[in-house]
DNA sequence: ATGAAAGCGCTAACAA
DNA sequence: TTGTTAGCGCTTTCAT
């Protein structure tokens, strides 16, 4: 049985008012008072429930991130940030892998609903919307993460389309005009349409056919980035480079090159869209354009606390009118709320950022081989 | 303004605690009318308030888990499998990373405390157990991932001793003696101790004796691996074999070796404890012991589990007890209390796991070349 | 089948 | 400076 404040007060022979004010530092108590209190807390190893308080303050110190995987460096990296920046605003953070399932997406918001937390990032699986109508629905403040634009929603992502847009402006202007892109098979899954927008346009722009061909499906495990590989020398017209879109495959696909004998990059040109694996130590260095992954981390944190602050600051005033309004007409509670309503979904979004990324040349990239 | 259980019951034209029955399913209620609810319910976006709920069952539906850096593979990993295994039990999980700092330690323990969870699971810095002490006198079930021994209390980890004596004995049974060790640079930091006992181990049982000097502090960067493979080829008396006790540090080393023309395993042998990065596609291929990551996530969740349920089970006996107390004698719960407090210590801790892990040869280790 | 009422451990306004 | 009281939104027991 977990000892309460109630507990406290009868040790120490005070009211638990008493016991509240030694335990928040509040100024009205003596302090020996306090300090006896303290130390009768220790002894019976009480704290404050935060259940409890939050419940009477009708708020929590909890924020939720959602996220497709969390065992994927990225969004390891990222709760990380995210968790440093919450501890400074006291606040915990809950997390929930989606496993790319779009199902376990919206459970998992519904219990951070739930929960009540007092806001929610969340980088979804699909462009899908559902969750989004979810959300609005609710005073809790969310940040997506990711590029859902027209929706009038607040997101802030990586530049997903610059990235292979300057990796393959990269590759072109080293000559070559046959570039392969390896990329997760589900069109769906996000960032899919920008990686491929941003190389076709590279293509489009310096005047160079696009060949459906030369786009490789390719999963996110080194297996699958050899197997890929494989398929990539095996192309009727086999390409001078490769882009790929994930980092983790590329120990696989540098494997399968070694083993077929092609030199990267006098063979083949290798760029990887995301700078995860020491790509710096890799023989060859491999190029490589750098996610700002902490940085995203650290910022969608700050927005969405910004956004908790704004959102209770807004519920004070709304309270306040609330409190009016009852005093005048009692029976119009109903109304009221649609009216905050409407007026909330009107407020645009105004955190819309896209983080710049970097190409980072190094040594699996070079000149075109002439060909026959 | 979150909507709550009595706005639906006011709209409903209901009590809330007919409402309740709706939205738990309960039986005395008639169809139309919990239809009728769960509509009016699902309209206003309307969920039970967990926060209340848990005050009022005096329990919390989230565990929490603490490691030194979430962003570290194995702790991503883990902590995934931490929150499949969560998820079935209908547990939320929230995560706190120390950043190897006892005192953040502390302060997470504290503040999951606060929040009353049902368990921790925590990953300690240190083999230093002022959070151990903490806890127990808390009913808080919690495990720790770490060999804490001769304390009483719950752990499950990985065998680190038999990580290093493995690859030790492998590389002996190749002809190596002179075998350099890569480890953190904290003796005090957790698996330090057993690492290099199991290496001592297998010395020692093959009449091999200990040299300090090839002992090497390597932070756990790929940049440190690169600058720690350099001081392997400068020791005095240059080793034949070397085992990293961090995965993260490889691609560091095998460069720094290539840059100085070592070849691997011709010249020098390596071996690598923990076996994350897709190694088997390294060129070579690197020989490493295998951690079972997602194993010890989700046994150790299954385990905290567990605790939880006994602890509930034991806390539903003693409340019986504690009202036939009352009923008897209302003065004496002090007491009482404490006779519980000293049952608590006294039962043995159950769980003390050491998780096997398994030795994976590949090209990276081979015969010892003859020196001079 | 439905509702009233007390209580979970805290907060905050108001008395004393 | 200290205590009293009425909630916060839910659960549970007991009436109706």
């Amino acid at each position: 049985m977990s000892v309460t404040i109630k507990d406290i007060a009868r040790i120490a022979g005070v009211s638990h008012t008493t016991v509240l004010k030694a335990l928040h530092n509040k100024p009205k108590i003596s302090p020996q008072l306090r300090e006896k209190i303290l130390q009768i807390a220790k002894e019976n190893n009480y704290t404050l429930n935060t259940n409890a308080s939050n419940l009477a303050l009708k708020t929590t110190n909890v924020i939720g991130i959602v996220v497709t995987d969390i065992s994927i460096p990225l969004f390891a990296e990222m709760v990380r940030m995210v968790e440093r920046v919450a501890d400074r605003y006291g606040y915990r953070v809950v997390v929930s892998s989606s496993d790319y399932d779009p199902d376990r997406e919206m459970e998992a918001i519904c219990r951070l609903h739930q929960m009540r937390v007092a806001g929610i990032i969340i980088a979804p699986t699909y462009e899908e919307t559902e969750f989004v109508d979810y959300l609005k629905n609710t005073d809790i403040p969310f940040l997506v993460l990711g590029r859902l634009e027209g929706m009038d929603i607040d997101y802030i992502t990586f530049d997903d389309f610059s990235a292979t847009y300057k990796a393959t402006v990269h590759l072109i202007s080293q000559g070559h005009t046959r570039i392969a892109l390896a990329i997760h098979g589900d069109k769906d899954i996000y960032p899919y349409r920008y990686w491929l927008e941003g190389y076709q346009s590279a293509l489009s722009e310096y005047g160079i056919p696009y060949d459906e061909e030369l786009i490789l499906t390719c999963k996110v495990t080194p297996a699958d980035g050899y197997e890929t590989a494989g398929r990539v020398l095996k192309l009727e017209q086999e390409p001078t480079a490769l882009i790929s879109c994930s980092d983790m495959v590329v120990p696989g696909m540098l494997r399968k090159f070694y083993e077929e004998g092609k030199r990267i990059p006098q063979d083949l040109s290798l760029s990887v869209i995301q700078d995860e694996l020491a790509f710096e130590y890799y023989i060859p260095k491999v190029t490589a354009v750098r996610y700002p992954n902490e940085k995203l981390g650290r910022l969608s944190a700050e927005f969405l606390f910004r956004k908790i602050q704004e959102e209770q600051e807004e519920q004070q005033k709304d309270q306040e009118e609330h409190q009016k309004d009852q005093e005048e007409h009692r029976e119009q509670e109903d109304q009221e709320e649609q009216g905050q309503q409407a007026r909330r979904e009107q407020e645009p979004g105004i955190i819309r950022e896209l983080l710049e990324v970097e190409l980072i040349e190094r040594e699996s990239t070079g000149k075109a081989a002439a060909r026959t």
